[in-house]
DNA sequence: AATACATATGAACAGTTGCTCATATGAAAG
DNA sequence: CTTTCATATGAGCAACTGTTCATATGTATT
């Protein structure tokens, strides 16, 4: 048996809680991992545009006034993280937003700036 | 009047819907920070602890095993972020959660990464 | 096969981040 | 006032991030 941590400033019952909820080091990992991809205003901004239209990335790249290699390496991570899909068509590749959560993700951060 | 660019790849209209729906600099700026807060595992962990109880900065340093510096500096972040509140009592400060948006927007990056 | 166009990718660089360590601030007790 | 306990904060450092630049991959056209 492992020598227990005294907890002289916690209740144990407080500590039973929290160890009860604390999501396991893989869940907190990849929950911080999806949290970084919506850190950056670049991505948000693909976000935005992909909220009005599947587009192909010279297509985002014009829109935001980027290049389309900052824009491409991007994309790489929001389809890491499964936020995007895309799909070919000919030389060109659409990207669109793969589901629902990014929506109400996006929302709530803006109700919370905005109070 | 400045010169406007082709977009060569992109439709006027698609263009026109996506202005208006993009959030601007600012608010992006603002998004992304917010964002940027919960990208990293220990603050998402202080908020899963203040989840269940209001607690000062020496017991959540206990309860996950981290230096009280490094909490201290992590809820100043959360603080900045408006995300966490806290009052003194004597010696002790006690930090608790500021609003409900924390646990949504937790709960729905959950859900995500579940899929 | 050669060219053109759309996209992806690796290296490099500056800027940022999270922790540690040492120290400062601030309140209560002696 | 001095000590003690709780917390905050600045400097420093290693690790990470977002962009640029150059180049590679992949598809269609000639």
């Amino acid at each position: 048996m492992e020598p227990q941590p005294a907890y002289t400033h916690v209740h144990q019952e407080t500590v039973r809680r929290v160890n009860e909820i604390m999501p396991g080091e893989e869940e907190l990992f990849d929950l911080a991992e999806l949290f970084k991809v919506f850190g950056d205003s670049t991505r948000i901004r693909i976000l935005y545009v992909l909220f009005e239209s599947d587009m192909c990335v010279c297509g985002i790249a014009e829109l935001l006034g980027m290049t389309q290699s900052a824009i491409s390496h991007q994309l790489a991570v929001l389809k890491k993280a499964k936020l995007v899909r895309y799909r070919r068509e000919g030389k060109t590749i659409f990207y669109s937003l793969s589901d629902d959560h990014v929506r109400t993700i996006l929302d709530q951060g803006m109700e919370h700036i905005e109070e």
